[in-house]
DNA sequence: GAATAATAGTTGACTATTCAAGTAATGTTC
DNA sequence: GAACATTACTTGAATAGTCAACTATTATTC
């Protein structure tokens, strides 16, 4: 596949493409269905994170949302200011900023959450559990060999 | 699955969470590589669409690299202002803006796909041309699904 | 254990993106 | 064909993101 060249490249043929546009997409229908919830993309990149872990440090939360460690300090300050999270200083080392959900923040999120079900849905209806398998574990390994 | 309620949900079999994950990468990736070629992700979007047509219309433009018509008019601005494309308004109807690549443009158009090439590579290695269709076809599918 | 290095985060100046409101050209309706 | 609506951008004010430089805390080295 030689898709800078003269040759003949089928840009449908190249997964990037796909990847991006539906990444796109992805977005746009996210942004839309936050609005009503008063939450950004980003900030559900915030709650994403913290889904799974209580508490989670600033850096820890924008290595997992791939964002830059400034953009992510003032999200969590947005979010703080809004109510959404608290931040506090980690006992056992003062230099990193724990964050954690608000009881208010966790309505948001299941609020978020459930907005992401829908769509997610509608997105994978008559796609197969097979297939999603098979395209979890594909991602999962082009993920882990992009950085390089 | 249900990913917003307190039951057992792992979110690693969620197809967003390595979409997003990826795409994230993705965009790290290439905005190294870009970096060098003096372009940003957003130009390098521009490139992307102009790729099969010879010119394309602001609002076309933006709706193929998904961003809003502010956001791709002033991207062309710079752009036009870096003498990476040039626009004029069409002649059949003087409201649109048509854009097209200068010679300098398309030289950066071909750094950056050697770029992108280079990162696809390293990134599908391994990874079978069976497995790269259904790939594709899976994220065509969602891609159409995801709109609604 | 004082000096230096490394880590975690924040801040401020700069750039990029977005929303809302504007302009100009084309379509439509009566 | 004049009035109104729609389309295709563009612009300016507000917001968000980024880079470089800074502070504070912990780790390491001699």
């Amino acid at each position: 596949m030689d898709a800078g060249g003269e040759t003949d490249f089928n840009m449908e043929e190249w997964p990037f493409y796909w990847l991006t546009r539906f990444s796109g997409r992805y977005l746009q229908q996210m942004e839309l269905a936050l609005k009503p919830i008063g939450l950004d993309v980003a900030q559900w990149r915030v709650l994403m994170a913290l889904r799974d872990r209580e508490r989670l440090s600033v850096s820890e939360i924008a290595d997992h949302a791939i964002a830059k460690l400034p953009t992510m300090t003032k999200i969590i300050k947005r979010m703080e200011s809004d109510g959404l999270v608290a931040c506090a200083p980690r006992p056992s080392d003062q230099r990193v900023t724990e964050v954690r959900l608000t009881p208010e923040g966790e309505a948001a999120s299941r609020e978020a959450w459930a907005a992401a079900n829908r769509i997610y849905a509608r997105t994978f209806e008559g796609v197969s559990a097979r297939d999603v398998a098979s395209l979890n574990r594909l991602l999962r390994t082009i993920t882990r060999n992009i950085v390089l």
